[in-house]
DNA sequence: ATGAAAGCGCTAACAC
DNA sequence: GTGTTAGCGCTTTCAT
């Protein structure tokens, strides 16, 4: 049987009130009697039960988190930064999840709520109002979603697409794509908020597409729907996306970036590893999981431990264009160059033929 | 305030006893009582309070999960189906990332210990013996890890480097270099079994370099050595470390696959996704995940809830060659045959030139 | 600064 | 099949 409260008590000379103020609110003692005391909790190796401190207490000194789907690459940075920073703080991360499934995601969360003092929710599928009940209920902060009155971090996806639009206004181009990806989601009508603004500002010329699965099949798809479409570059809504135009592109023998350029969102490990390394726009994703727990922190820390409150203040995090080597000068009109023969396709279009 | 059990009791005019068994062992009740008091528990809302039931049946409802690092790709994946499999069952997953940290891996699964029922510990770096000392502790699951006395879930790593080198030898190849992992990991040496008796079986030759980070770096760092030695076939400890030989291939035109062949070990989301398609030696990943818990599920559920007991039995998952794009004959001593232009340097190996 | 006593909400013997 | 009773181990007024 484990040592419990008393045994330490009686050890050190004290009453187990003494003992749990050592350990929940050590300022109260006096300087000999904590020594004492955490020297026989040491001695019997005791640690508080968590079970009978949350029952006490009503609070879990757990946080929740809900992601969609883990394989997506874009949630385990998410999680990972999340985790990291909860656990600094001392508590521990229950982890769901909800399998793409908007239902599951409110369900879940609620499920999760039972558990934990507060939840970070990744929902990119939930409704607005289901979303809104379960703010009602637990703490929680959203991630790259914003709904009126409820915490929330975001990132300034619509900068990342001016940089974008911009690098491809100084290299040359001046009628691009965009790729699609799922229409309602706030990621998506983000991108399309810089994206606007973007093209407007530089008179450039913008062609649509989608919306499109934002993974790598989504991208051999748009990838198919841009080629004879006269642009010189192609903004895919995320990483697996564009990876999938790049390898499109690659078995249809267009060169990139020499006849077309293509740029990525999110920035993923695998970004900076293919060939040629992808131009995209960083997301961050540790970053955002931190926030989030540090919004939540402050919340729960806060006055009122209650459902609603006043403004829950939104962050938001800076995105950065990442340029790397699939962006280029369009080419030129009459310069005819192309990439070299990769996979048999490729050869008739290579200066050699 | 929460509705608790007193409450549904009154409603349903029944003990409280009979509430609480309608939740934990409805078996008990007369089929029209449960109805009612379900009836009255919905009604009202009530939710039995974890903390309280935790408190009185020594049993958390958690199982927790140790990975050494979240951002390589190949463990949300093991999570994520343990997640699934685990929220099937009722349970709850406490995660932890334990950031490579040897020391942490083991103090954050003691830590984690108190707080679930059991853990399944992907700990590449703690040493046998903290793991024993934990086994001794708590319900434990090792992945990929053998252990003697503590159950683990592994990977028949060995079978799937014999389809490689059968797979190899069968192009043609009779030389091939091995780029090794972490020297000590039971992932490594494993390997090495199969590749060794691999080589032996066919009788070919094989050159081992590293080890190297399993990483995108270190695949360049190990092409780089490859590069002149003669091989015609590349083994990488993973597809991390495939995928960074490919770029410094790549960018060295050096052909893949017809002048060398590359394979490696994963098959992560991204091994498809390369150009050309990796040829991998694919892991059960999310199935071990849900192999584990079952394997904690079994322990946790037998008869004994103690620490050590009888013999655990380990589960061994199957792994598979997925050839793809990256492997091929070797070229043979007479042909020359370059890729193409790739990148500059390439240009001078092609036969145009 | 420390202690005594009363719960937190649920479950598990043990009766009936 | 259902109710009574006694904790599970900790925290917290309230006293001292």
């Amino acid at each position: 049987m484990r040592t419990k409260i008393h045994d330490v008590a009686r050890s050190a000379r004290v009453s187990p009130t003494t003992v749990s103020r050592a350990f929940v609110r050590p300022a109260l003692l006096r300087a000999d009697t904590l020594e004492r005391v955490l020297a026989a909790a040491k001695a019997l190796d005791y640690h508080p039960n968590r079970a009978a401190s949350s029952l006490s207490t009503g609070k879990t000194g757990n946080i929740g988190i809900v992601v969609p789907d883990l394989s997506n690459p874009f949630y385990p940075a998410i999680v990972r930064g999340a985790q990291l920073r909860a656990h600094q703080a001392g508590y521990a991360v229950l982890l769901v999840d909800s399998d793409e499934d908007p239902d599951a995601e409110s369900s879940l969360t609620h499920t999760l709520a039972k558990q934990a003092d507060g939840v970070i929710v990744c929902a990119p599928f939930a409704s607005d109002s289901q979303l809104r009940r379960l703010a009602q209920k637990t703490a929680i902060v959203l991630v790259n979603r914003r709904l009126g009155g409820v915490a929330a971090v975001l990132m300034d996806v619509a900068h990342g697409m001016r940089q974008a639009v911009s690098h491809l206004h100084a290299l040359g181009h001046r009628r691009c794509a965009y790729l699609g990806g799922p229409r309602a989601s706030w990621s998506n009508r983000e991108r399309l908020r810089g994206l606007h603004a973007g093209i407007r500002a530089k008179g450039m010329t913008l062609l649509e597409f989608g919306p499109f699965e934002p993974k790598f099949d989504g991208g051999l798809e748009g990838a198919e729907r841009v080629i004879g479409s006269g642009v010189t570059a192609v903004i895919a809504y995320n990483d697996l996306m564009a990876l999938g135009v790049l390898s499109h592109f690659a078995s249809s023998g267009v060169c990139v970036p020499r006849e077309i350029s293509v740029v990525g969102f999110d920035d993923l490990l695998f970004a900076s590893m293919s060939a040629p390394p992808l131009t995209t726009v960083s997301m961050p994703m540790e970053a955002a999981g931190r926030a989030a727990v540090e919004l939540l922190l402050a919340r729960l820390t806060g006055d009122d431990g209650g459902a609603v409150n006043a403004t829950p203040s939104d962050l938001e995090l800076a995105t950065q264009l990442i340029a790397r080597g699939t962006t280029a000068p369009p080419p030129a009109i009459s310069s005819f160059a192309g990439c070299g023969a990769r996979e048999g396709a490729a050869i008739s279009r290579t200066p050699a033929e």
